[in-house]
DNA sequence: TTTAGCACTCATGTTGCCAGAGTGCTAACA
DNA sequence: TGTTAGCACTCTGGCAACATGAGTGCTAAA
C-alpha cells in the first residue's frame, strides 16, 4: 500500500501537469519530462498500479490519467512543494494594511477582494459575528415623530443601525435619559448579551424615568436582536466562470446558486477546524462541490479565532501557490487585527 | 413601409410565440393558430415581406423566423397588450411596504429582490445618490486615542459612517464642542455641500474653540467626502443563467463580468430618461447586451426623480407581463417614498 | 526489472445519408 | 388581384460508417 519513490514521482508529475494544463496526462508525454528517466512502458505499468490504488483515473479506456480526489489528497498532504509567496504579492498584501484603516470589516472585505484577484478563484471571508463584538456606544437619532434610528457602535469600529418606532407619548427628554442609562450600563457588553441585560437590569431603571417603560423595553429588546451569523464577504464571485473546468452549464448554475445563497457556502466553510484546511471535491459533502476544492484558513485576534478566509476553486487548483498565499494573508490579517484590537 | 393589418397580426403572433417557446416560428405552425385563418402559403408570402422590411429574420435558409430587434421594437411600441398585474403579485408588492420600514435603502433593496423573484430576470435598482440626502445628525464616537468614527444620519434614514484619525492633541471637550457646532450649522445641508460649508463657515468657528483647528478642518473635509454615485442594488444576479437563451458560455461570461463590475450596467441604466424605457439589444450600445433587453423605470419623491429601477433579461423578454409590473412597482415605490419623505 | 513492440480501445472529426421542418415559387383558383 | 395547393429545394440534426491519433495493456526480449 505504501507507494514507491517512483510512483510518488509519477503521481506528482501527473498532478502538476494536470493542474497546469487541465488535460489528461499520457505515458508518452510523461516520459518526455526532464524529471523522468524511464520509458513510457514503465510509466504505463506504474500508472496501472497507481490507478488500482485509486490515486489516478481515466476519463475513458484509452485516455491519459487525471488525478482522483485521493490523488489530490495525497499530493496536498505529502507532495506539496510550497512556493514562496511572490514578493510582488507580499507588497500588495502589506499595502492592504498600510493605510490606517481601523474598521475591521473594511480590512476583511479588502482582503477578500485582493485574494480573489491574485488567484482568480472565488474568495469568501467569514467576518466575525457581529454578536460577539462589544458595545462601545449607542446613539438614538429621531427621524420623525414616531421613528428613530438606533446606532450601535462596537469596539471593532463596526456600526450597526436600525430604525424603530417609539411607543406613543415618549418625550425627547425621556429618550435622552434612556440613552444615557443604556450607555452607562451596556458599554463593553457583547452585543449578544444586550437583550438579557435589558430585561434584567435596564427595565428596572427605565421604570423610574419613563412612562411607557414596558413598551419601550420591548421595543429596545426587539431592536437589539443581533443576527447571530457571521458576515460573509465575497471576492470574484464569477471567477469560476473563467475556469476551463466549468464548461458544463448545469454545474455552473449549481455553483452560482450556492454562492448566491450564501447560506450553504458559509455553513460549509464554518465546519472546518482552526488553522488551514484543504477540502477536496466530495470531501465537502456537497454535490455541487464535486469538482471544486475549498481551502480555509482561520484568522484571529490574539489567541481567539474570529473568522475564516476561504478560497473556492476547481479541484485542479494551484495548491502549491495558493496555500502559502492563504497562510500568509491569514497570518498577516491576524497580526494587524491583533495590534488594533487586542487591548481594547 | 406601413404594415398591413395582416402583417401586423403575423408579426405579433411570431413575437408572442417566440417569447414563449424560444424556437423559430414556421409558417405551418402559425397557420394552425386560432388567430390565423389563412394558409401557410399566404403566411410565407407575408413573412417574406416582413423579413425584407427587417422585422423578422431567419437563423438559416430554411428555418422558421425569429423577431429581429426592429421586430421587438415594433412589438413593444405598437402591439403590446399590457397584462394586468396579477393580484397575487400586487399583494406581494404591497407587502413590501406594509411593514413600517423607514429606511429608504431597505425599501429599495427589498424591491429589487422581489422584482427579480417575480420575473426570474435580473433586477437592478439605482438608489438615490447619498450625496443628495440632507444631513440630519452627525455623531462622533471615539474608538481609541487617535481614531474615531463619524456617523452621518441623513433625512432618509441612511446611515453613513467612516473612521478617521484625530490630529494630535485634541481633547474630548473640544471634540464635543466641535460636534455641537457641526450639528448646529450643518443640519439640513445636502451632504454634497458639506465640504464647501466646512471651509466657508465652520473653519472660522472651530478656530475659536479648537487648538489645531486647521488640521481638524482638513480631516473633517476629508471625512465628509461623499461618493457621488448612486448606490446599486441587485436582485437575482445569476438569473440569466437560467434563461435558455444563454447557452453560450462566452456570452454569459461577458454579461456576468458587466454585472459584477457595476459600473457599466449602472451607467447604461442611468442614461435613460425619466419614465419607463425599453432598450432592446444593441440599442443599449453595448456588445455584451446583444441578446438582452433592459427596461428602466424611474421613481421619485414628489415630483423629483431620485432613482431608477431596471430589469435585465433576454431580448425575448415577457414584455407584456413585465412592463406593467415595473410600472406598478415604480409607481408604488414613488407613492410610499413620497408619503415618507416628502415633507421632511 | 526495464523496455520495445504490437494489438486493442476509445474519443474525435469527417463523411454520407435520411427524415423533418421549413422555405420560395409557380400555377391554379375564387 | 389576392389566396392557396403543390412541389422542388434547402438546411438542421441525428445516425452510422470510417479513419485517425492518442493512449493503454500485455508479452517477450534485453
Amino acid at each position: 500500500m505504501l507507494l514507491t519513490d517512483r510512483q510518488v514521482l509519477i503521481l506528482q508529475v501527473i498532478v502538476d501537469d494536470f493542474i497546469r494544463y487541465a488535460l489528461p496526462v499520457g505515458s508518452r508525454s510523461l516520459s518526455k519530462k526532464e524529471e523522468i528517466s524511464f520509458s513510457s512502458a514503465t510509466i504505463r505499468n506504474e500508472m496501472a498500479d497507481l490507478e488500482e490504488l485509486g490515486f489516478i483515473e481515466k476519463t475513458h479506456t484509452s485516455s491519459g490519467r487525471i488525478p482522483s480526489e485521493k490523488g489530490y489528497r495525497y499530493y496536498v498532504d505529502h507532495l506539496l512543494a510550497p512556493q514562496k509567496v511572490k514578493t510582488a504579492d507580499v507588497q500588495i498584501i502589506k499595502s492592504i494594511y498600510a493605510e490606517r484603516i481601523y474598521e475591521l470589516e473594511k480590512i476583511v472585505q479588502k482582503s477578500a477582494r485582493i485574494l480573489s484577484e491574485m488567484t482568480s478563484y472565488t474568495s469568501i471571508v467569514l467576518g466575525p459575528a457581529v454578536k460577539d463584538n462589544r458595545l462601545r456606544r449607542l446613539q438614538i437619532v429621531p427621524l420623525n415623530a414616531d421613528t428613530a434610528i438606533a446606532i450601535i457602535v462596537t469596539d471593532t469600529g463596526h456600526v450597526e443601525n436600525r430604525t424603530f418606532h417609539f411607543p406613543a407619548n415618549i418625550s425627547p427628554g425621556e429618550v435622552e435619559k434612556m440613552v444615557n442609562i443604556l450607555n452607562e450600563r451596556l458599554a463593553g457588553v457583547p452585543l449578544v448579551d444586550l437583550n438579557a441585560k435589558i430585561y434584567k437590569e435596564i427595565a428596572v431603571l427605565l421604570r423610574q424615568h419613563i412612562q411607557n417603560y414596558d413598551l419601550m423595553t420591548e421595543v429596545l429588546a426587539e431592536t437589539f436582536k443581533i443576527p447571530s451569523n457571521e458576515k460573509v464577504f465575497f471576492g470574484g464571485k464569477t471567477n469560476m466562470l473563467k475556469q476551463p473546468d466549468f464548461t458544463d452549464l448545469d454545474k455552473v448554475r449549481g455553483l452560482m446558486a450556492m454562492i448566491e445563497q450564501e447560506e450553504g457556502i458559509s455553513e460549509m466553510i464554518r465546519r472546518n477546524p482552526e488553522g488551514i484546511n484543504v477540502k477536496i471535491g466530495r470531501e465537502n459533502n456537497n454535490s455541487v462541490m464535486e469538482n471544486c476544492s475549498l481551502i480555509t484558513a482561520t484568522y484571529s485576534i490574539g489567541a481567539e479565532k474570529i473568522g475564516t478566509i476561504a478560497l473556492l476553486g476547481p479541484t485542479r487548483m494551484e495548491y502549491s501557490r495558493v496555500i502559502p498565499l492563504l497562510k500568509f494573508i491569514s497570518a498577516d490579517m491576524s497580526a494587524v487585527l491583533t495590534t488594533l484590537y487586542q487591548n481594547d
